[in-house]
DNA sequence: CCTGAAGAGAGAGCACTGCTCTCATATCAT
DNA sequence: ATGATATGAGAGCAGTGCTCTCTCTTCAGG
């Protein structure tokens, strides 16, 4: 299990993920990285990123508040390496339940990933707000390091759609669908090439409308915009905006035949 | 213009709003306290929430910091003032954007309260934030003071979907309407009987989805959650967006013939 | 008009934060 | 064994929220 812990936060480091510490000191520090970023998740997820002090931390770990700026450069650097340690997570929730949906049930699949997400958010939702909350204030998150982990649920919904559309499966949508303007068709096809995909723009816009609209009901759930009191079936609603998400991209229900 | 900014700001105590200060001292200290929301807002706007602070704001007000204190009983009654003005400031923008639009046409007042949504995050991202984004952590905003600025544009986007099903201008929506479960039936009967609704419950169901939708598209594109160079026709996509919503709930096109 | 109460501001102080600097010690490679 | 380096401790600076006390001003009632 620690094991396990050192290899999980060494993808942390994408430059140093091939190099594994050979030296005692190396790995000793290797170890310290890891049980700030533990205890540093802990204090996340009790008391938020605005909260998390650094010196906190520094006290759960045993030792004086300078000697964390050994190992970590500053706040932000430690709120970087929890944001990308948030990212993995979700994203390995995300592609273990859409991976256990038979490839095939494209709704089912799609269903699946929603609600990956949403329990996740529900179970972690601090963590949940460092990644889809207000961004920190004069925080930029260093786009190098954590583009790869935080585009894997997206890449996930892409693939799903994609498959969809190449198996034939993806019914005609709704009556009316917009003109996409020329510009908007510039970036999808920038999108498509990226990616490789075969879906039209008009799908690709739903798809895109699909993911943003996936993580606006999870966040007003998270966050507690909906009411107090407003909507008690709080997951019976999902599950419907989910169904009806999937129509709106034009995948088939769940468990729809193969 | 500075009478206007204070009967603004007596907005924001609910319980002193007929009682207009009398005495010269009265009436002094609803100007201070009128200041303090003023550089509030200033500092909220230019360095974020988790930025704001109460002895900055004191600085600027010439004062010394525990000269505030006497105005207002912590940074979080701070917080909570500046929500309220948030929330009656976007309110006041969608009212007017909706109310520029003809009655009849449902569509296009649906897309002039999703632009003016749209429009004012924009305009004030760290405003936007503190009313939609990661809820300040220990800090819960007071019901009673909050719910009603902060239900203004659900209260909006419920009329307009209620005008078009009362109007019989609502057009069946997409093949597949997803069953609504009885938990959530439950929910929308006592919406419904609340607000003194016409719509049944599948189409209240996709309006609570367009909402969240909305709010999920506007606070991908504040939050920078869009790559940096994924979508540069922003303005396109989001209007794509909206013309999807809008036939999600079953409104008909922007503009429609009444 | 005078006087006492209440309002308002100043200043000191406490506990906390991020972060830097210096100094001493422990560890490692040569 | 030795010299370089890694590590931790401690002090310190500037900032934060907030409280307490002391003084001065303003106002209302006699």
């Amino acid at each position: 299990m620690p094991e396990d812990r050192i290899e999980a936060d060494a993808d942390v480091f994408p430059a140093a993920a091939d190099s594994r510490p050979r030296t005692p000191r190396e790995r000793a520090r290797a170890q310290t990285v890891a049980d700030i970023v533990r205890l540093g998740r802990e204090h996340l997820a009790v008391h938020g990123a605005a909260a998390l002090s650094l010196r906190a931390v520094a006290r759960d770990l045993g030792v004086v508040s300078s000697a964390v700026y050994r190992y970590v450069e500053n706040r932000e650097e430690l709120l970087t390496l929890l944001l990308i340690d948030a990212y993995n997570e979700l994203g390995d929730e995300v592609d273990a339940a859409v991976g256990a949906v038979p490839e095939a049930d494209f709704g089912g699949r799609f269903a699946a990933l929603g609600r990956a997400v949403r329990d996740w958010a529900l179970r972690e939702p601090s963590r949940y707000a460092l990644l889809f909350g207000s961004p920190v204030p004069g925080y930029q998150a260093p786009a190098e390091r954590t583009t790869g982990p935080g585009t894997r649920v997206i890449t996930a919904l892409i693939g799903i759609l994609d498959g969809a559309f190449r198996a034939g499966r993806v019914v005609a949508t709704g009556r009316r669908s917009p003109a996409v303007a020329a510009g908007l068709a510039g970036d999808l096809a920038k999108i498509r090439a990226e990616f490789g995909l075969a879906v039209p723009d008009d799908l690709l816009a739903r798809g895109a409308l699909a993911w943003t609209s996936l993580f606006g009901a999870v966040s007003f759930e998270v966050f507690g915009q909906y009411g107090a009191g407003t909507f008690t079936a709080r997951e019976e609603l999902f599950d419907h905006q989910l169904a009806v998400l999937a129509d709106v991209a034009g995948l088939p229900a769940a468990g729809a035949a193969v």
